[in-house]
DNA sequence: CGCCAACTTGATGGCTGTCAAGTCAGGTGG
DNA sequence: CCACCTGACTTGACAGCCATCAAGTTGGCG
């Protein structure tokens, strides 16, 4: 997973990381307060992050598949900040945080990747934060959906067909939209030719159509 | 800056963190596509971080005061991902990254601190979208004044009258409002005896009100 | 087979954006 | 020192996007 290493450098790691833990649907891997101890790596499976506010309000911050981390939340506090739950049956490498900073400490390149996979997160956040705060209902759709697909497709998967592994609910709540224009939206991107959706199932038929959609809609005429 | 360090530490840290930079209002500390090298701490001003679309419209993804930390997104590409603006006359700590890297390797407080930093803006982040993705309008604005407030008294200042540094415009950005949006809310909150506000000079006559405002709005009877 | 969660679709309303006009404050130059 | 000028701000009127409320429909799972 890390790139830079020697091969001795991966027996170390092959050491830290051989911990592995199975979810089920619907099973948490840490919740909010829960005392920070390891990092997860996604092995399989599909998991999502939120926040919850007193009254009950939910903000899906992520949604994370193979190869992603997990738990970069709980190193400020040394408490987890937010809920992480399987979408799907999962598995994930358990590694060890304290054992990550100390191999970390001798290994410069593992040091890097770490310190790289924390500011990718960062900058992660602020395109969330654009599309937030700066987009409208279709452009946030359009560019969630081309961000699946870029994701799934350098994993190997398809790039034009995949499953929504959450439900319309959930990605409202990433998008800071009501399940309801979620809906409404898919239907009309299918009308308008640019996807096929049944269910959970999506296609993409126009991706250069859906992606200018994003670019263009604030935009000078 | 950092705790946990021993005295030998702090000597070695002084030694690292020598260079000063000076800005002049709206002078760019970095920009969007800079070779990364350095964080930057602040010691006194105030900037603030914003991304743009194609089509010009911008977000802005922070403002960060003294002690406050600046550069975080370069490091996974090696290329400043946003810019950063000084909002009234600032200086910052130059602290090169390699060498940030390097003394982490020896010294675990410092790495430690390094990793907390990172995760500490990962999470402000997530708050930030739950207060973009789930607040309505007001919310999100008493949040915002009751956040600066906490981080001014947190730095010796007055909890309770503090000058607005930025714009209608960049708090709008900010929080995912027009400026006209911003102004009424202001000025409502004034009618309503929760704050006082003239121009960039901002009191809170009453903190428990704005609390009320954040956590009471979307919520079960 | 039946139930229930997830989803779709329609009707309506309100929050916030848009457009517009005016006010204010601070800086600049005569 | 004052008048002007410009950018920042305020306030009003109106509109549109998306939320809300309300029925249905579908599909998966026990």
């Amino acid at each position: 997973m890390p790139v830079g290493l020697s091969e001795e450098d991966l027996d170390q790691l092959d050491q830290l990381v051989f911990l592995r833990r199975s979810l089920r649907r619907g099973e948490h891997l840490f919740r909010l307060g829960d005392r920070f101890q390891s990092l997860y790596a996604v092995r399989s499976g599909f998991f999502k992050t939120h926040i919850l506010m007193e009254d009950g309000r939910e903000q899906v911050t992520g949604f994370q598949m193979a190869g992603e981390l997990l738990g970069l939340d709980g190193i400020s506090t040394e408490r987890h900040s937010c809920d992480a739950v399987a979408l799907e049956n999962s598995e994930v490498c358990v590694m060890p945080f304290d054992r990550l900073e100390h191999l970390g400490r001798e290994l410069e390149a593992l040091q890097r990747h770490l310190h790289k996979v924390m500011s990718r997160e960062i900058v992660r956040e602020h395109g969330v934060m654009m599309l937030l705060g700066s987009m409208r209902a279709e452009e946030r759709l359009a560019a969630f959906l081309l961000n699946l697909s870029h994701r799934l497709s350098a994993r190997g998967y398809s790039a034009h067909e995949f499953i929504l592994r959450m439900t319309r609910e959930e990605i409202g709540s990433y998008l800071g939209l009501k399940l309801e224009t979620v809906s409404r939206l898919l239907s009309r991107f299918q009308e308008e030719g640019l996807i096929t959706v049944q269910q959970k199932n999506v296609r993409l038929q126009d991706s250069a159509g859906l992606r200018r959609i994003v670019g263009n809609e604030g935009g000078a005429p």
